[in-house]
DNA sequence: GCTATAACTTGAACGCGTTCAAGTTGTGCG
DNA sequence: CGCACAACTTGAACGCGTTCAAGTTATAGC
């Protein structure tokens, strides 16, 4: 595939994600993206195994976006919590247009099969696209976290905002305004967690916490 | 519905819930369950409105199957961690024959509109029942927990289930053991927190994302 | 018992995602 | 040039969830 091809895969993915923000998952059929496309239903198939592999592109161009919004923002010896408000915020501003479709991502996300699956291989350079932009927020920082947590609060932050991303999905206030809120709310828990982790006396239960989700994350992507 | 309605009614029901367990969700049609249970296909959406709604059917049943299993095993005046751990194992053990169904589960429960949706109006009674149960798991513990968090407490920890649940339907390890590693360490963590908030000097921390998760979850059940 | 009406039942039909055997177009090689 | 073969394209067909106009059966009121 390198002559025509590359043009007629093009052209689907333009106008599969353009008709996914401007009318949702459902309601884009198979037959609309190949007719606007100007190709047949079954050469769209040609390109692409599913209707769920075109999601796969979205989860791409989303993912690019945020680093975009957010690498320029971020404040070299800023706390923690500035950072990582921006990265948060600039994440949600990324996938605002398609909150619409944000119930059909999770369900095409969701099973373990999928590629667009956060966890999939397929999804790699995605997710090490995102773990590293975390990377950057904490070694943006001042002061740094203590040893014990710097590598895996890169993985950790992502957890969160894989989280926050959830809660998007089912956010049904306007402009999804509680979804701001709660990362404005969970921001300077998170920052205080992270400082408090060098204090001994109350190092136990953020620690315990690291641990746990440290195992299970790490499992998750492994296992793939 | 007063005669032959209900008959129809409950083998349609019947039929379904153990093709779903059997085979899963989407290699059960809706043409097997009328043709098992006897009907028509058209006569099946008599009585359901779509094949999700079989699937809220299921939600009830392995509701009331985890209060079975729980309840009796709760122990008057032990530690809130035994009794919470005894809940969120029953509960597992509850849903384990449907593993295989479990992403089609939440994605059937992810749209806001969903009747199965653990927030929507239709879900109420299966929610008060399992916010019940934990309300049971607080009373029956000892000590009690502050009384700031004593009446937070029990709506919370059906959140921590919730998520539990959701980690359990993206386990894929053997009988979803890793979940059961989730259960027991998060089980400590939970019951150090809920202590902690009684000692002001820890106590910042664990307020804050109480209180963050109060706001959050208390307004996600009542905009529906 | 008769009839109006509600409760229940049917199967054909629609549009969907997906598959596939068959066709067309371009390209490299003798 | 001609030919083999890969790259690309087509539209009919399948089974699915869902809808609906039309039919049948039970029941309540007289």
């Amino acid at each position: 595939m390198v002559g025509r091809g590359v043009e007629t895969r093009e052209r689907l993915v333009e106008v599969a994600l353009r008709l996914f923000r401007e009318d949702g998952f459902q309601a884009t059929t198979m037959r609309r993206i190949a007719t606007q496309a100007g190709v047949s239903l079954g050469n769209a198939y040609y390109y692409f195994d599913s209707k769920d592999d075109l999601v796969h592109e979205l989860y791409l161009t989303v993912q690019r976006e945020h680093l975009d919004r957010a690498v320029p923002l971020l404040r070299e010896g800023a706390p923690l919590a500035e950072n990582l408000r921006v990265v948060l915020h600039t994440g949600l501003d990324a996938i605002a247009p398609y909150h619409g479709f944000g119930t059909s991502f999770v369900q095409i996300a969701l099973p373990a099969s999928s590629r667009t699956s956060p966890f999939s291989p397929e999804s790699a350079d995605a997710r090490e696209m995102a773990v590293d932009l975390m990377r950057q927020v904490v070694d943006a920082s001042r002061p740094r976290p203590s040893a014990a947590l710097r590598e895996r609060l890169p993985t950790l932050l992502w957890g969160a905002y894989l989280g926050i991303t959830l809660h998007w999905v089912i956010d049904s206030s306007a402009d999804q305004a509680r979804t701001r809120t709660l990362v404005d709310g969970i921001v300077p828990v998170i920052s205080r967690a992270v400082s408090l982790s060098r204090v001994p006396v109350a190092r136990g239960l953020v620690d315990d916490v690291v641990r746990l989700m440290a195992t299970l994350g790490a499992k998750e992507v492994e296992t793939r």
